[in-house]
DNA sequence: ACAAAAGTGTTAAGATTACACCCATGG
DNA sequence: CCATGGGTGTAATCTTAACACTTTTGT
């Protein structure tokens, strides 16, 4: 290690907003007002400013991109992507996070020309030529991490609004994990689960059907038993006349 | 956004090298050789060369440091940590990979005057002065994170030996978690959890008792279902004339 | 009344726990 | 032969999966 030869690097947070809406998993893109990739669809984020940390850094993009505090949300650092050609101005080591929130409207992005808007994640995933830099691969990694904390922990929450059904809740879960669950065991399974979810007492309104009681999200973290992704509450489907599972 | 005046950082990585050693979970530190925090501990690690990603600067960090080539080791990175003052050379991001071996004897440092050396990671964590920089934290959330994975990944394996035996598997969860195993239904729940573990047809040899099949890792990264850490498995304690679980 | 969603009951199958007990080995 | 660790058997208990069925709402 010689004295004072080392690399120096831009660092920038890039933003993985998460929402299920119309029954998809999206994520906010903005479209770029500047090269490279001008005109391009790219994950929102900057560059560090002076004496910021990253957590702040994440907090500050997210508010110009969205208009929306971040205090209520899940923000989490996800990973850092630093290959040395990511980025065409040169060396930038990008520090990804990752935030889940419930549909809610963008209030038109800020300052910055570019607006944010909620883009379906599959069509995104199908094709890894729509996003700037390295972002398919940073999306695609946050997406599949975020798939396997739905299991164990309760944050499948975060994707809904303060108060919510546990209908809601599961068709988070169908959403993200692409499967159909069986509600009156997931029901079970949810309720049971300690401090996971505590009922405000309120029913829903109905569009016909039995109101729901509505609940907020509680104070665990970590789900237990985990909710199984490929196993179990996946509903059956009958072919012919003999049972099979629909993931097996 | 302002043109041209983005902040730059140096990039490091930094090493948390785990193992389970003596009947306790351990961690590779070095001695700084200069300063800052000359004389002092921290974990290994150093700047990003031209040219480099940062998985590679990690894998050769690791192999300065102990010699290993890190083909076989599970090496993975873990998380960022970009606080301004978090070193007074100045703004440095440092990006901290995190890897689990088996316990192996180091091959001593190479061209670094410094040599590594395992220290249990229970004193380092009871003072937190004793690492320098924010090594306490980095070293605290490695921890944190290795334990949670624990329980429904088959990371565990890669503390042991290439082949080993159900025991020593077990010897690693009991270290890392801090709990006592019923021996016999750990032997089932892991022989039976598809793909964690294969025999490999031989035996171990013994000092008196039975001598143990032998098994290697398996394909599975996933456990399913999980090893939970707090309920499960615990072996009773009896106290008086009733039982207790030594967790509960 | 009817459809549709919410939620409870029930039963068979499977998993977990605690512990008895047999097996193999070194001293 | 006996202590020690490896590993199987087993019964009580708990959890899960599947689905029938009741409750509550809007039309």
């Amino acid at each position: 290690m010689h004295r004072k030869d080392r690399f120096r690097y831009a660092v920038a947070v890039d933003m993985i907003v998460l929402t299920v809406r119309e029954r998809a998993l999206q994520v906010l893109v903005v479209e770029r007002a500047k090269q490279p990739f001008l005109g391009g669809l790219a994950l929102p984020g900057g560059f560090l400013e002076d004496g910021e940390n990253l957590d702040q850094a994440a907090h500050r993009e997210l508010a110009e991109e969205t208009g929306l505090d971040a205090e209520t949300l899940h923000i989490r650092q996800f990973r850092s992507y630093g290959d040395p050609d990511r980025d065409p101005r040169g060396p930038i080591v990008s520090v990804a996070y990752v935030a889940l929130m419930p549909d809610l409207p963008i209030p038109t992005a800020g300052g910055d020309a570019r607006a944010a808007h909620w883009t379906p994640t599959d069509k995104l995933i199908a094709d890894p030529s729509v996003l700037a830099f390295d972002h398919h691969t940073i999306l695609t990694d946050a997406i599949d991490n975020a798939r396997d904390l739905l299991s164990h922990t309760t944050l499948a929450a975060t994707f809904c609004p303060p108060e919510f059904t546990i209908s809601q809740l599961r068709e988070v879960y169908e959403t993200v994990w692409g499967v159909t669950l069986e509600p009156s065991n997931f029901h079970r399974k949810i309720t049971r689960a300690d401090g996971f979810v505590i009922p405000t007492g309120d029913k829903a309104s109905s569009d016909g059907g039995r109101r729901a009681t509505l609940y907020r999200a509680g104070p665990a973290t970590q789900l237990h038993p985990a909710l199984p992704r490929e196993t179990s509450l996946n509903t059956t489907v009958r072919l012919g006349g003999r049972q099979k599972h629909s993931i097996s």
